[in-house]
DNA sequence: TCTGGGGTCCTAGGACCC
DNA sequence: TCTGGGGTCCTAGGACCC
C-alpha cells in the first residue's frame, strides 16, 4: 500500500520572545535572557527564557526574583509585545508564501498543509522553511511533519531548539506510545490523575483502552484523546480560523490587594476601555460581558450576563462591569479584576439588529431582563413569559420586536 | 512552587418550549 | 394531575493551552 497520507507541519518558534530580542541585540546571544514583569510587583514572573537560562533552572511562569537567585547574570527584558507581533507575522509570511493553508494557533505556532503541493521531497521543503525563517528573520523553530496536527504537535516538541522530526504512523508504538500521557497534547495535571486511577499510564495505555471507561471517565474527551494516541485526527488546517474570535478580555492583578470601591471601578474602567478598544479594532460587536474577581485566597469566580444590544462602547462595558461587579461583591479584598466580552458578532452584521431593537428610544443598550419589565409595564403582565427571552433569541435576526412579534404564538 | 494574562472548549443545572 | 423526551438558552465553573 503506498503512503497517501497528508503532509501536514507543526511549526513551534523556539524560545519565541526570548530570541526575538536576540535577534535585535545580538549581544544577547549565547547569554540567559528571561522576559518577564517587574520583579518589584507580585506580577513579576518569567513569560520565556533562552535556553541559557533553562539550563540554571529558570522557567516560564516562575517568579523573577526566584530566577535570579538561580541565575544571578540573568538579563530580564519587559515584554514587548509590538515587536513580538511584528516578527511573527513576518514568520507567517514565509510560511504563506509556500501555501495559503497555514493555520496560526498563537504568536509562536501554526500548523501547514503542504499536501497538495505534490512535493518530490517534502523534507527538503521543511529544511528550507526552518533555513529561511533562521536566515530572514534569525529566529530558530522546530518542526514536526506527519499526517495530522495531532503528530505533527507532538513531533515538533521532540527536538528543541532547531529541530526537525518526522513521525510516521508505523513508528507510533516505538515512539509515542512509552510517553507518559501526561505529556499527550490535551492531558494536563487533572486528566493524567483521573487517568492514573484506571492504570493509564502511558500514551500507549491510553491507545489501547476501552472506550465505554474512556468515555464514563472523561466525556466525550475520553474517546477523542484515544483516537490521537491512536494517531487518528482529521482535523484540517484552517487559515480563516484566526478570525474566528470567541471572545475579548482584559485582567489584571492588582499591585496589592484593594478593598476601595473607587479603586476598584477605576480598574473595572481601564480594563473596559482595553477591550472596547481591542473589540474595535478588530470590528467586533459582543451581547455578553463577564467579569472576573478574584479574591486575596485566589479564588476566583465570574459573574456574567446576556444582553439584548451590542457592547463595544467603552462607557457601556465599564458600566456593566461594574454594576455585574457590585452586585456580587461584599466588600472583600481583590487580587484580580477581569472584563470579558463574548458572543462576537462582525459589526457589519450587526447594524440590521440594531435596528430591529431599537423600536423604543430607553429599550436600547438593555439588558433582556430590564427590557421584559418595561414591556409587561406596556402590555400587561400575562402577555410575557420567559419563553419570550428564548423565542427572541430564536426570531432575533429574523423578526423585529414589536407588537406584531408578541403576538406570534411562541 | 504560591504564580500572569490571553484564550478555547466542555459540563452541568435550572428554566423554558414543544 | 401526573406523566415522558428532545431540545435551547443562560449562567457558573473547570480543564487545558501558550
Amino acid at each position: 500500500m503506498t503512503a497517501k497520507g497528508r503532509i501536514i507541519l507543526h511549526i513551534d518558534m523556539n524560545s519565541f520572545y526570548a530570541s526575538v530580542e536576540a535577534a535585535y541585540q545580538p549581544e544577547l546571544k549565547g547569554k540567559p535572557v528571561a522576559i518577564a514583569g517587574n520583579p518589584e510587583e507580585r506580577r513579576g514572573i518569567v513569560v520565556t527564557c533562552s535556553y541559557e537560562a533553562r539550563a540554571y533552572g529558570v522557567y516560564t511562569t516562575m517568579n523573577v526574583r526566584e530566577a535570579m537567585k538561580l541565575c544571578p547574570d540573568l538579563i530580564v527584558l519587559r515584554p514587548d509585545f509590538d515587536k513580538y507581533r511584528k516578527a511573527s507575522k513576518a514568520m507567517f509570511d514565509i510560511l504563506r508564501s509556500y501555501t495559503h493553508l497555514v493555520e496560526p494557533v498563537s504568536i509562536d505556532e501554526g500548523y501547514m498543509d503542504l499536501t497538495d503541493l505534490g512535493l518530490d521531497d517534502p523534507l527538503a521543503t521543511v529544511k528550507e522553511i526552518q533555513d529561511r525563517i533562521l536566515r530572514e528573520l534569525d529566529l530558530p523553530c522546530s518542526i514536526g511533519v506527519s499526517p495530522n496536527k495531532f503528530l505533527s504537535k507532538m513531533a515538533s516538541d521532540m527536538k528543541k531548539p532547531l529541530g526537525i522530526t518526522i513521525l510516521r504512523k508505523r513508528e507510533l508504538p516505538e515512539i509515542l506510545w512509552p510517553m507518559p500521557v501526561e505529556e499527550m497534547h490535551g492531558v494536563g495535571k487533572k486528566t493524567a490523575e483521573k487517568l492514573a486511577g484506571i492504570s493509564i499510564h502511558t500514551i500507549g495505555d491510553l491507545a489501547s483502552a476501552e472506550d465505554i471507561q474512556l468515555k464514563a471517565l472523561l466525556g466525550i474527551n475520553g474517546p477523542r484523546l484515544k483516537n490521537r494516541a491512536n494517531g487518528i485526527d482529521t482535523r484540517k488546517v484552517d487559515p480563516d480560523s484566526v478570525y474566528d474570535f470567541k471572545s475579548v478580555g482584559n485582567s489584571t492583578t492588582l499591585p496589592r490587594d484593594y478593598t476601595n470601591q473607587a479603586d476598584l471601578m477605576k480598574v473595572l474602567e481601564g480594563l473596559s476601555g482595553k477591550v472596547s478598544d481591542r473589540l474595535k479594532s478588530k470590528d467586533v460587536i459582543g451581547y455578553s460581558l463577564s467579569v472576573m474577581i478574584r479574591f486575596k485566597n485566589r479564588k476566583t469566580i465570574t459573574r456574567s450576563m446576556t444582553f439584548r444590544h451590542p457592547l463595544f462602547e467603552k462607557d457601556k462595558i465599564a458600566g456593566e462591569a461594574k454594576s455585574l461587579f457590585l452586585k456580587h461583591w461584599d466588600g472583600a479584598p481583590i487580587r484580580l479584576l477581569g472584563v470579558t466580552v463574548q458572543d462576537l458578532q462582525e459589526r457589519s452584521q450587526a447594524y440590521k439588529q440594531i435596528d430591529l431593537f431599537s423600536y423604543e428610544e430607553d429599550a436600547k443598550y438593555e439588558p433582556i431582563d430590564r427590557l421584559i419589565s418595561d414591556m409587561e409595564k406596556k402590555f400587561g403582565t400575562g402577555i410575557l413569559s420567559r419563553g419570550v427571552k428564548t423565542a427572541a433569541n430564536r426570531y432575533k435576526s429574523e423578526t423585529s420586536f414589536s407588537k406584531d412579534f408578541l403576538d406570534k404564538d411562541v
